[in-house]
DNA sequence: GGTCATTTTTAGACAAGTCTAAATATTTTT
DNA sequence: AAAAATATTTAGACTTGTCTAAAAATGACC
């Protein structure tokens, strides 16, 4: 129905929105597509002749409830699929992203229903962002950032911000996972680095820049 | 590294070669792709370029070892993928070619190895077709047509010759499915059509156009 | 309110893959 | 061996998505 590019740009389009941001300008669009913002325009025009977003010259675009669904219903593919190749196939999660990206173009209703259906219909994919639902619902994230704890607190990793294969294996060389537990021991106020005690028993210190990236929650909660 | 249209020239260039032609004609690719003589005529010099093919004006073409590696590639990820959509997915074997199609362009051979693992290691596709190995070996099919047996053979479905959706499902609706049992009660000589009691309890006739697109073996052998 | 910097759009070009129609080569028939 | 039929290639055009360079609109500053 849509081409890969034309889903690829409304996806964006839909993460700039889950993002906070109203009213999409064309370079930020060619920032995020890594394009040119002449190729933007004109694949613009094309999606709004298509009814898949308003746009008005010189303002920017906002997506239309149409090309809404579209868009979720591509990321919900990019993450079934990205679950499925870390929970089915044995990928680390630094390795799906760029498979992911190809396979959300399959076109198959019914192929993602049975996916869903094998993976045991998941909430949350493997960097712990939110599987939208068959009816296009995204449920708010219930995490929040380790930077935001206090000591003592009893924490378990559910997801990243970060999603570069570089920030993944770097939490992977040191062993934390979805699923890790972390005691908080210590927050070191001159550079915001946090103590912390991994899985009960290893020691280790993160940088602010790592601690604002890792997504957690109390360890009693069952997401 | 090839675009999804290179892949499916090849592809098919490869089943004409499989079929028994040596050269294969700009007309009878342009007939297989579904497209027009003159696109081919493009194509194909596109690929002989690359090295894929060998091509001699108004002769014809041939697949060069480089092109029937990826060929063959592409085939073995079409097979692989259409033995995960009905062994793991629940599709029956009507309904995976069309996603096979897209499926098999997806880039990665870790995700291929991985599936194939997953699998555990298919010798043959849902239509009984081999799988080609990795190192790109294609096994002869063991398999003989249902038209080439005697009365009183013990046979085992194996697979079919005829791929279309309405043939399968119309197997599909008389029960007939990989592993079905056929005892050859008769064959009738004035039609060809054959009289046999499947899986033991129902009998049945199947017409010559029938007979010769199914594949089987003797009960007693394991594929 | 006018100038300047920035953002956005337009104009024109290109590559991939396709098509129709016309030209040319090959094969078959006489 | 020439004519007719068939197969193949070429020429020119179209679509999708991209780019560079130039033009136009917008917003900031004085
Ligand atoms: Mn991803
Ligand atoms: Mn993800
Ligand atoms: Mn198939
Ligand atoms: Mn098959």
């Amino acid at each position: 129905m849509y081409s890969f590019t034309e889903e690829n740009y409304l996806k964006t389009i839909l993460k700039l929105h889950l993002g906070g941001t109203q009213v999409i300008s064309t370079n930020v669009l060619a920032e995020s597509m890594q394009t040119k913002a002449s190729s933007v325009t004109d694949m613009i025009k094309k999606l709004a002749g298509k009814k898949l977003l308003k746009y008005e010259p010189y303002r920017g675009c906002i997506l239309t409830n149409l090309g809404k669904s579209v868009a979720v219903s591509t990321l919900r593919k990019h993450r079934l699929w990205e679950t499925f190749l870390v929970n089915t196939l044995s990928f680390s999660w630094d390795e799906v992203h760029e498979i992911a990206e190809q396979l959300e173009h399959i076109q198959s209703d019914k192929l993602i229903r049975q996916l869903d259906a094998f993976l045991g219909f998941p909430k949350h994919d493997p960097h712990g962002d939110p599987i939208p639902q068959l009816d296009g619902k995204i449920a708010a994230s219930p995490f929040f950032t380790l930077d935001q704890t206090k000591p003592q607190n009893q924490l378990v990793v559910c997801g990243v911000l970060n999603h570069t294969p570089d920030f993944l294996k770097y939490l992977s060389k040191y062993g934390i996972e979805i699923g890790s537990k972390l005691s908080i021991l210590q927050i070191n106020a001159f550079d915001r680095s946090i103590d912390l005690l991994l899985n009960e028993k290893q020691q280790l210190n993160l940088s602010n820049e790592v601690v604002k990236n890792i997504l957690v929650q109390f360890t009693h909660q069952v997401a």
